[in-house]
DNA sequence: TTTATTCACGACATCGTTTTCGTAAGTTTT
DNA sequence: AAAACTTACGAAAACGATGTCGTGAATAAA
């Protein structure tokens, strides 16, 4: 009853009122002004349900991602709600924490049109895919991020985790590693497979015969994990150089070789992908692949808002690739290296 | 046109379909099922803008925080979409990137119904609460958690601030600091004024006395905050102990005191408050005070949820307090101490 | 059997906007 | 001055779901 209040205190049409104040050309300047004015001064707020309900727009959009309490996702976040702002659209946050029934629920209630258009980070575990293409099939603006689905057409917006794999193994190699483990979380993830496939190609490059055994997925809670790392590096067989696909996956290590007195970066190497801004401070400092997330975030937005707002609609199914970089540290120092170089970033 | 179609599917009327799905009782269970099983069938959704207009709920609140790249903020976040997702409820994101203006706007936006409630976490500096004050003239339920409004009555959930800082401080004296200082970002806010209170009692217990130059509010970005720390930490009136408010402004002191070759804990000691988990693996691990995120996260949530759905009205404007713990490490090592013993927790 | 009651359903107004379509004036054209 | 347009506004029909009434029929009470 707000615009019909705001109509009846000017005495003009509800329609009128409405047209003003979205600036119609088929009302005069002097009665927009007057309206415009009328609405301030009564502090009218359109109702956005009715307004929804109506254009069939709801000027929202949703954000699905595995978990918040992640410097990627977050800054993530950030890049994402920064362009949303920009353009005046809401950002709805839906957390899976990697369950895939989670993401299935989140992915079918989203089909009711409470959003124009929906980001998506997959969780973990996600392998059947038909609730997205559900998505597609409606025809709801769909863009990935990061953890994408290769199978469903859609934008999506990655780094370039096959050159930073094969790069962050080299980088173990050149500083004197012979048996690198590869450590992930989840097998099934988009961005685990380019990035063992380019740890696999670094190892063939240099003559270096893979070993299925130092290729770990480590699933569970911090308890488990440690134990597996735990049970890795107490093995005989002790990699010397650890590839960890995920920052979780490095600190444990960093904990479990404190806790056996093993020494980084003299007994064993460490590089791990990681957006947290304390890598540096560790004891050592953590080598990092460190990811554009706030760029990610942006790109992604940027991506959907184009595609929500129809502005072509076949060139945008790209993929979108960001590079990350690589920064190296204490904990990948070579042996005969000196000890005296500080930080050092290179582009991947 | 979605009701509609399914009452011409059933040859029923849309009311009679509409009551059907929300399980009226005066609907015949024959026809509620013959429903149901068709609106599965056809995979119909309610639409949202519809019935947040008809009914005037949108079954979904508003968080607004400062940042979410922030291991304080985003757990936080995780525990209210935890309670959320329970509750049914969508969650909507506002960041204000610790600027009033932005909340301003956002607060004035959220006026138009679009959510049933908020929770907020006021910018850092943010001084004039006219706009919230808007909020509650509107009575729309609003929830404060952690940087709160003091002068606004609404349910505030926060960590014993004053105790903690008490402690931090105490646990810094009875290590053998005699000049601690007290870094603090935003000097207005709730937070820094309770734990900075708390310093300055715990102070006064122990006959120290206060010196203004050693409560110091750090503004800007990160260059500027470690300028600024690399000043204290250079000056001839080195404090031996450093209280961080938060966890930037530790993590800048482990930074200048690597660059300046200051000893971490012989030359001084560090306490911070933090909510990372990489706080034991910093070099030297860093003492914390680490507040139950998640959990104010859940009990904000539960609180706005029961002011939305109207239980109760003032009996929920008192405050709820959860105690945060002090992590005692190694950058709090007392010099005489044995240095074997390894973490220590202490609620405070 | 008649009356009163419950049952199961449908018609319709409503939520607040948007937008199409009319339509009175006023304005320009011949 | 009649015809043809513009201008500036209003009436009304959506959008989709909810909920109040009203109403026939079936059931129970008299």
């Amino acid at each position: 009853m707000n615009l019909k209040l705001l109509a009846r205190e000017l005495n003009l049409s509800i329609s009128t009122v409405s047209k003003a104040l979205r600036d119609s050309h088929e009302i005069s300047s002097k009665t927009k002004l007057a309206v415009q004015a009328k609405a301030k001064q009564l502090n009218y707020q359109p109702n956005p349900f009715a307004s929804s309900l109506r254009k069939q727009k709801s000027k929202t959009i949703a954000v699905v991602v595995p978990d918040v309490a992640n410097n990627f996702f977050a800054l993530a976040i950030n890049g994402i709600e920064s362009i949303a702002q920009e353009k005046g659209y809401n950002v709805l946050i839906f957390l899976t924490h990697e369950d895939p029934q989670k993401e299935i629920a989140i992915t079918r209630l989203l089909q009711n049109g409470r959003v124009d258009g929906i980001m998506i980070s997959l969780s973990g575990e996600t392998s059947d895919i038909s609730h997205l293409r559900e998505l597609i099939e409606k025809e709801i603006p769909l863009v990935f991020f990061d953890r994408v689905a290769d199978q469903i057409k859609s934008p999506k917006i990655t780094t370039d985790d096959y050159n930073c794999g094969k790069k962050a193994t080299q980088h173990l190699i050149e500083n004197g590693c012979k048996k690198i483990a590869f450590l992930s979380i989840y097998e099934k993830l988009s961005t685990t497979n380019k990035r063992s496939s380019g740890y696999l190609d670094a190892l063939k490059d240099n003559g270096i015969k893979q070993n299925s055994k130092l290729m770990l997925s480590f699933n569970g809670d911090e308890e488990k994990i440690n134990d597996l790392t735990r049970k890795l590096l107490k093995s005989k067989n002790r990699p010397d150089g650890i590839f960890a696909s995920v920052e979780r996956l490095a600190l444990s290590c960093y904990e479990i070789c404190g806790e056996l007195s093993i020494k980084i970066p003299e007994d064993i190497k460490i590089i791990s992908f990681s957006n947290m801004p304390m890598a540096a401070l560790l004891n050592p400092s953590l080598s990092t692949i460190t990811q554009p997330a706030f760029e990610i975030g942006r790109e992604a937005a940027d991506i959907l808002f184009k595609l929500v707002e129809k502005r072509g609609h076949n060139f945008l199914l790209e993929k979108t690739i960001l590079k990350s970089h690589l920064v190296e540290r204490h904990s990948t120092w070579g042996n005969l290296k000196p000890k005296t170089k500080v930080e050092k970033v290179r582009n991947s």
